[in-house]
DNA sequence: TAGATTGTTAATCGATTAACAATC
DNA sequence: TAGATTGTTAATCGATTAACAATC
């Protein structure tokens, strides 16, 4: 993380997908890639590659391209994911507890520590290894254990309330799933994962093809 | 749907947002509303709707704005929301499981009428009143019943197969949480849900604010 | 050395914002 | 009629692509 100006929504959405093909190079022991071979793997042009790569650093070599091994650590960098964080997931319905199934996210440093929900049919039962408890203990809970994500998984008329929580005890990052567009201080992140915005937008894409 | 040149995806990524919250005006009985209120509540600006909403047709009427009951309406039409949809979903998992129960896609007009996984502990499950069978019989099944939308959750390394078999059997839309990116023939359209790159984008982000 | 490919500047393209005449 | 707000054109801004000197 050599440079850093102000880099655009654009490039730091596309950050992902770099570390995504990165690791299958890495998994299928390619040593060296260049811009123009990765963005055909991509699907983007090379000059976007390298544009998007230069906003972080100088991580290429003129006439050999990029070590595939060094690139991956460098962009493991740039996204975080060499340090470890601890979520919790507020609300264990359908998508709450499917998300504490998950195990995948664990592999980029996030791990679920705590899930919480309102309905007592559901507290105390346990998923992996984790109880579900009482939604009114996840303040305190977040106070004693270091919690760096907030996950939403509550019906859309709650989010604004548990987010406001969130943020009071101090959490700066939240995974929100329900479907609206929460309001938090200028230092708390957000990101939405719009489960039925996206499907709108398949259901017109494919409308359109068909006419 | 008047006018129809070529939309762009950024505009066909804001339809569903103006969607929801026309459905939220409905909901509160607002009669009318303009460009310039609704920026302020989206945090879009008032230009950028006008500009949008003109891709399709003309919706407003000068000095009084737009009808909410009229533009939902037509947004709705324009999204394809008016039609019903039958979905698949092919993976039975956290996630396959989760969409199974979500009810809410139905009131987009989707509806999930088959669910199939390869694990014979699974296979005649029941979720919702829907039962759970062997990957195997999907092909024939999305002959016999005019399914519209594939919905893959499965395993990334089963996924580009499950995608081809969708798409043999006539399937036009495929929405795809699996973490890879599909190939497809040219006219299906496909929409991903890729949790892992929205998880590391707050990551990443989380990590700039707080130095 | 010759070939390859980078980092970076310049050119192009597209999307957003501003401005305003038209008109309800 | 006067005020409000649209639809639309023009101006600006930002992102992508192309080009190429630098250099491994």
């Amino acid at each position: 993380m050599e440079k850093k100006k102000n880099i655009s929504m654009a490039v730091i959405k596309r950050l992902p997908k770099y570390y995504r093909y990165l690791s299958d190079l890495l998994k299928n022991d390619v040593d060296r890639i260049s811009s123009k071979e990765l963005g055909e793997k991509i699907g983007f042009t090379a000059s976007q590659i390298r544009q998007d790569l230069n906003c972080f650093g100088d991580f290429g070599q003129q006439g050999y391209g990029y070590n595939v091994r060094e690139l991956h650590a460098q962009i493991s960098n740039i996204l975080g994911i060499h340090k470890k964080y601890k979520s919790i997931i507020v609300g264990a319905g359908n998508i709450g507890q499917a998300l504490a199934n998950y195990s995948n996210f664990r592999d980029l440093g996030v791990e679920a520590v705590g899930i919480f929900d309102a309905n007592p049919k559901l507290i105390g039962m346990k998923i992996r290894d984790i109880e579900i408890r009482d939604i009114d203990e996840f303040p305190e809970y977040v106070k004693n254990n270091c919690v760096d994500i907030g996950i939403i998984c509550v019906p859309s008329r709650n989010a604004q309330t548990v987010c406001d929580e969130l943020t009071a005890c101090g959490i700066k990052a939240i995974w929100n799933f329900a479907p609206i567009d929460l309001t938090t201080p200028d230092d708390v992140v957000v990101e939405n994962v719009h489960l039925s915005e996206s499907l709108l937008t398949l259901v017109y894409l494919a409308n359109q093809k068909h006419q």
